[in-house]
DNA sequence: CATGCTACTGCTACTCATATGCAACACCGA
DNA sequence: TCGGTGTTGCATATGAGTAGCAGTAGCATG
């Protein structure tokens, strides 16, 4: 991508065999991933890059708004830190739910704009921000049942 | 706090000195802490709990509604995990400065209004949420002065 | 199109936060 | 007071991410 060669030659960069093929598999990704899964798929296409280099270039990537830190699973639970392509996508948000893990991405302009409001009043310029709804989906709603577990309303 | 004494029987768990320890200092406690921290508080007040036990033992403190994971300085920096009393204290969300690091705590009712309206409106039950606002705090805008640096408004 | 500078890669070894095995200990109900 | 069992702290393991370093490969230059 040009944008991503404009970042490079802001570091005096170069365009490897290893940062194209981070390109290609990035930008023909459609959910999250971390790293490891970006190396795998690498090598199971036939153009390896290190684990290393992925972390080497994941930064690189971000500046160049190719992609950005996901929060994903960032209640309790053994997330880890993943990924996600922003370019050539629109903006959202998530919504996970805490029993099966299911991710369902939402955008809804109205909190954006009064998100913009909470900054405003406190003389920052919002840059980004990172929103995660966390709670049970309908289906696992309709799994546990009338009978018990009704989650304890307890948001903050 | 009785409500941690629930939590403990419910697990058929002892109320330890350690746990004691542990819970006088996080209800005591202002800002945001790690584990560390409250390791070294415990020791400077005489009542020493290991690092070891202060992570055994958080999980259960979240589950009993006392603290929970603050996401400050989710950004690409080098935060690391932090932790906040929840209990006594009114529900909050954090808009941390990039560049100096700041963190202001806020609150604001119609945002989160709009959440549960979002969670509604696909299946969910809403549990909680991380939102974190992240961009330039007045005084960093100020220094950085009307020469340059003006960051690129990329919001996400 | 050959050359050389230097950024990049991948290996290995390291750091740091967090988890786990285990023996000694201390709660707490009997 | 006593005994079973949950808990602690140490030492050690795990796992994500980083840094040192020697060899490699972009790419600008002649």
């Amino acid at each position: 991508m040009a944008r991503f060669q404009d970042v490079l030659r802001a570091h005096e960069g170069r365009l490897t065999q290893e940062r194209q093929s981070l390109l290609h598999i990035i930008c023909a990704s459609v959910g999250h991933f971390n790293p490891e899964e970006v190396a795998g798929l690498a090598r199971s296409k036939g153009r390896p890059v290190s684990l290393t280099t992925v972390y080497r270039n994941l930064p690189l990537l971000i500046e160049a708004g190719i992609v950005r830190r996901a929060t994903v699973g960032d209640g309790l639970d053994r997330a880890g830190v993943r990924y996600e392509r922003v370019w050539n996508r629109t903006h959202h948000d998530h919504l996970t739910c805490e029993r099966c893990g299911r991710v369902v991405e939402f955008s809804y302009p109205a909190i954006e704009i009064l998100q913009e409001a909470v900054a405003r009043e406190h003389g920052f310029l919002l840059e980004r921000h990172h929103l995660e709804l966390i709670g049970v989906c309908a289906s696992c709603r309709r799994k546990a049942g009338a009978l018990s577990a009704r989650p304890t309303r307890r948001p903050h």
